[in-house]
DNA sequence: GTAATTGCAAAGGATTTGCTCTGGT
DNA sequence: ACCAGAGCAAATCCTTTGCAATTAC
């Protein structure tokens, strides 16, 4: 175990007052573009790929960068899939909500459990914990890769 | 996350027709040991330093080797923590259940949510998948380190 | 004796960082 | 001009692999 406690990079966007600090660069275009464009998750590698692909001139530290911060702004969720890599995707809710999410072809449909996220906090709270925080993922396969499987 | 069709090594254990296929080392004992006696969920790295601590004679490859073997086995349980790192710990309960992690200092209780589980179930079904499978974990602070922080 | 196991060193793979260059405004 | 943002290369970090040396049985 490494580091943490009080980690969390204290998002500052808006902190200081001024409006926005945000420029608008070809390349974050081109990624929001791409965003759009995918309904899955995708790695950073993946979508910096698919940006190469277009014909984009992009850096994979770019890709990162610019994921980071879409992902703390809420644009993009986020999971890790079972290899350790984290796979982004525009999100489209913007209430809290977990995803069932295809074992073969990574498309993934968002569902809702209030009842769950209360269970979540009330079982932690109960056990003595505060700040609680948790990640549900649901894996499974979907209809089309059902179906052609051996 | 448990089942898993599809995946597998395919162990190998006693389909030659022979025995004991598994060696009682001297490390593995130790690991063990080691196990045993921690009840929190820690990194296979923390876990060979705890060995190296009480001067036992253990490469960190064996560690990691050894965990993976018991994890397949079911003997530990695994998580991932918030930095894509994987935690182990003995299993206590074969029952399916969940845990409430410390973020700081990775003690951890176990739950149970049946009707999360249930929950899971049904509304991945109704998306249409099959196979379903899923993952939870809540994180917090515990009441200890919840004290001595700012 | 023989094969399973160990463990060092090196490889891998994802993500981050240092630092300089570029392009918006 | 100025400074946020881009990007390459190098650095990190965890984890796995290659392969020779050990060791259990």
């Amino acid at each position: 175990m490494t580091s943490h406690p009080t980690e969390r990079p204290a998002q500052q966007t808006s902190a200081v007052g001024r409006g926005t600090r945000v420029r608008g660069t070809r390349q974050a275009e081109a990624l929001n573009q791409v965003l759009a464009d995918l309904p899955e998750f995708r790695s950073a590698q993946d979508i910096h790929a698919e940006l190469r692909h277009r014909g984009e001139r992009i850096g994979l530290t770019t890709v990162y960068r610019q994921l980071q911060v879409l992902a703390e702004d809420g644009a993009v969720d986020t999971l890790r899939d079972e290899t350790g890599e984290t796979l982004y995707r525009r999100c489209e809710t913007s209430t809290h909500h977990h995803h069932v999410t295809c074992r073969s072809c990574g498309r993934s449909v968002e569902v809702e459990g209030p009842a769950i996220e209360h269970w979540a906090e009330h079982v932690a709270t109960e056990a003595g914990f505060t700040d609680i925080d948790h990640t549900l993922e649901i894996f499974g396969l979907c209809p089309d890769c059902a179906g052609q499987r051996s």
